[in-house]
DNA sequence: CCGTCTCCGGGAAACGCTTTCCAGTACACG
DNA sequence: CGTGTACTGGAAAGCGTTTCCCGGAGACGG
């Protein structure tokens, strides 16, 4: 009588769905639950027989494994986690959509945080994820700060990096190739005939928006060109930034006449800014962007661009984590992965027609955009 | 002897974290466990003299509660399931910041996911939210597929809906009041004398779709103007559809001198197609989009466009989950929330200056955007 | 043919927490 | 003074897994 009350208590548990436990499939398989364990996880160990009796049970029974416990007695918890600085810059979701694709394949869920650039919000991101357990973290933001490193580097689990990050065994980086995309715009740009090059950088606290400066300036030394002052203006990444930042260069006694954006959302500002002035792109002031969000190519005119590719970027990500949870990973040594990046020409960029008046020039600009494409 | 070879065995455990549990704070608090637990989780029985020396120890030993164990044992994980149709899509972002950062706030974890508008994709999506015993879900895609709402329905956990959702305990739904910023829109133009307004709508399975489409309609309707046949055409709220459509509309036996249009992913897609055109937006076809999405303030015009309010919607998508999830929230009872919308204007809008040619105008439109300004 | 080694499967402990049940204390009332 | 009531804190039973340890069976060599 007893146990058959317990057992009625326990249908009544406070689990919301009916859960269908290990348990279940043991007694339906007529094994114990050790076994069938093993057998769910592919221990080896465990006769074929056998394995194929269980899988049928589990099947039979609609067996799914209870994260939770899993975690609790495994202490991992099959979520990789994902940071970036700004969800709402159209890069990053990009960048999440394939992250997640591919970590969802590979049977781990994600959990995602944009710090927003906010110490503060990062930090109860970082704990936040610590506290869930979370199996490793990739932190896409190019160009960490200082105590974010801190804070999860001290606690020893696997990391993924972009462009640079502490040398250690748990961590891993992903080195982006900059110079490539960077030196194929500025020499595109050349090529047209442009001498008056100018740049706007992102924020220069990010180590990849000095990478991408740096890339540019190495690039333009190398045609033997030279900067004014003031033609490499420090932008922020947004498109706010870009509009003051294209402003600046506008009001400068030598006008470009091309600027490359250390990402879309600058190009975008930028683009928005020059509408407000009398000059044309292309015509008057080429636009070069780089990330090569989808965005872009809607843009008026279309933005030609560098391309970042998120796919590459994600997968490297992914694996780069797998290698540093999963001990038995044939690139479990790997610590560095690289990501290429290219031009991609599109209708924002255009041989310098000269300068003002630019509404002389509008009937002949129209066609060479027809050109261009 | 055994038992201090046993603690032993306990240190070296698989916890990749030094974890501090229950037990420490209880032996530091000189108390029992349940009574840490209890303390913890504000239940009021629980002596107030104690209560703060539990409180003193938690703190003393740093300790935080391990939400695997207590989404084992309690069936709530405290995380909150949000689906989008397209995280690609900026509108979504911007929704899923604001959901976070008040998920977070609240003490839940928030689990994303993106249909992509795939019907397996959204499947699996459901499973695993399932899976990792989810304790509501934000359904926002604006326009639920069919399959989607059983799958979700039968097992009866708190749901959110935007629009419409089927009738039952479980289900709470946001009403989005889409008339009011479209007529707002319609009238606007109609005040600027346009009488020849097109639509361009999102898809039509997608019941916002509908929903937006009739409130243009009805407001249509209400001025008494008539709209031929062919300048109600169906896109697909992307960058794509709208450049389509708007080719279409330009092909019209009937040129529109206005195009309203589902979202502001469309209506980008439309400035794009115009661009390729002799039409200049705003002054021989102006422009409306709808959502307002950050972006849209730097296109080239800025555009015009129905606000609904990310913040808003996230806000009481989270008030109707946790009503539905909290025994004694003091909203439990009530089904619906409100979401207005309203016009925001910018400059795609203007008063119809005529038709072709449009070279002429040129230097007119250029003025008049600035006294738009 | 027996002993030892190996291998595989089962029993049971442990993971960290919540929750129920129960004993114990204190207080008021008859 | 005794009994009933109200309430507090402790012990213990799980929650669904994984993993450790051990026993039994089969293989192989002596």
């Amino acid at each position: 009588m007893s146990p058959s009350l317990k057992k009625s208590k326990k249908k009544t548990s406070n689990r919301r769905h009916a859960t269908v436990s290990i348990r279940d499939v043991a007694k339906r398989a007529a094994v114990s639950i050790a076994t069938v364990s093993r057998a769910v996880n592919g221990i080896t160990s465990v006769d074929p027989e056998l394995a194929k009796r269980v899988w049928k049970a589990v099947e039979e029974v609609g067996y799914v494994p209870n994260p939770q416990a899993r975690a609790l007695v495994s202490g991992r918890s099959r979520m990789l986690g994902l940071i970036v600085s700004e969800i709402t810059n159209p890069f990053f979701p990009e960048l999440v959509q394939e992250f997640e694709n591919l970590a969802v394949a590979q049977g781990y869920e994600v959990m995602i945080g944009s710090t927003n650039y906010n110490p503060k919000r990062t930090e109860s991101l970082i704990r936040r994820m610590l506290q869930r357990n979370i199996d490793g973290v990739a932190v896409m933001t190019f160009g960490i700060e200082e105590d974010l490193i801190k804070k999860l580097v001290e606690s020893e689990f696997p990391l993924v990096f972009v462009d640079a990050g502490p040398k250690l065994p748990n961590i891993r980086v992903l080195k982006v190739n900059y110079a490539e995309g960077i030196r194929e715009a500025v020499q595109h740009l050349a090529a047209l005939g442009h001498r008056a090059i100018a740049f706007i950088s992102g924020p220069l606290r990010l180590r990849s928006a000095v990478a991408r400066r740096d890339a540019f300036l190495n690039s333009i030394a190398e045609l033997g060109l030279k900067i004014p002052a003031g033609h490499v203006v420090e932008g922020d990444h947004t498109m706010e930034g870009g509009m003051s930042a294209i402003e600046q260069l506008v009001a400068h006694a030598q006008l470009p006449t091309a600027v490359v954006c250390s990402n879309d959302m600058t190009a975008i500002g930028v683009l928005h800014g020059l509408y407000r002035t009398p000059y044309k792109v292309p015509n008057d002031i080429s636009v070069v962007g780089f990330d090569d969000i989808h965005l872009v190519q809607f843009m008026l005119p279309p933005l030609t661009t560098v391309q970042m590719s998120c796919k590459h970027l994600a997968t490297a990500a992914v694996q780069a984590l797998r290698a540093g949870i999963e001990p038995d990973h044939p690139r479990a040594a790997q610590k560095e992965w690289h990501i290429p990046t290219h031009l991609v020409v599109r209708q924002s960029t255009a041989f310098p027609f000269g300068t003002l008046p630019a509404r002389l020039q509008d009937a002949t600009s129209k066609s060479s955009v027809a050109k261009t494409k």
